[in-house]
DNA sequence: CTAAAGTCTGGACCATGGTCCATAGTCAAT
DNA sequence: ATTGACTATGGACCATGGTCCAGACTTTAG
């Protein structure tokens, strides 16, 4: 235990090996150890980190945001975790108004077409051909 | 009027000019009439299109989507263009849901957190940390 | 007529989050 | 020892929706 290779790593993270490159790359993992081969090797501080990374994604944080995530994480820094959190809190909340809005517009065009007959008479054609829409 | 350039058409339609010259590359354009000199002219069916593309994408539509809308609206199908704007409703309805979700998850431990004191007590760290979070 | 503004092309580049590839070297099991 | 599985690297490539650039040519205003 707490001495495997990439591919026993990306298969306990439940990632892709070449994830695992990519994310050494940009900074989310430390550089790895190595074997005297080059091959890379690995304990369980970079699988918890790794899992750490999966579920922040999984909670819509970016690659950036998750880079921020774990720095604050080291730091201990309850409040700006905290901060952070509702920072993506808040980005989320004007996702889902912004797409409740087109969806509300999108809804009204759909119940007022009739689903038939001529173009001419298709509100949601004619609110694309002719209405300024915001 | 009805010959213009393409810089006046950008202009009227507001969008960029490389944005015109995009659709076209990508067939949400017909390729436009030239002048003798090569230049791109342009008439009102072009102005059209080109805010129909506009306003679709405001509805959420992708370049593919409004592709596809563009063939129903020619063909005057108008049901097929119900049923594509009832598909990404459906869409849209789904990605709400889904952020919800998300969002849903982060408040609680977010109301959870103190926003002080030891990062072990910390359920936003903890639960990136800890728990499987699906 | 001249100078500025506009347009042409092909191709590079941006962010996001990876995936895939060839080539070469290494490890593990028989 | 050999074979099959694994890993290394750099770089290309994917989708999405454009943006920007250089270098050359054209149009327009004064």
């Amino acid at each position: 235990m707490s001495n495997f290779s990439i591919g026993k790593l990306a298969e306990r993270a439940g990632v892709a090996i070449d994830t695992v490159r990519y994310y050494e790359r940009n900074g989310l993992l430390p550089p790895a150890g190595r074997l005297a081969s080059g091959y890379r090797r690995y304990g369980e501080a970079e699988l918890k980190r790794l899992r750490f990374i999966r579920r922040a994604k999984s909670l819509g944080f970016s690659l950036e945001d998750i880079r921020t995530l774990l720095e604050l994480s080291a730091e201990r820094n309850v409040a700006k975790v905290k901060r952070a959190a509702q920072l993506k809190l808040a980005d989320i909340d004007a996702r889902i108004a912004e797409l409740e809005r087109v969806g509300a517009g999108l809804r009204k065009l759909i119940r007022a077409c009739p689903g038939h007959g001529r173009a001419e008479a298709c509100p949601i054609l004619n609110a694309l051909t002719d209405e300024e829409l915001y």
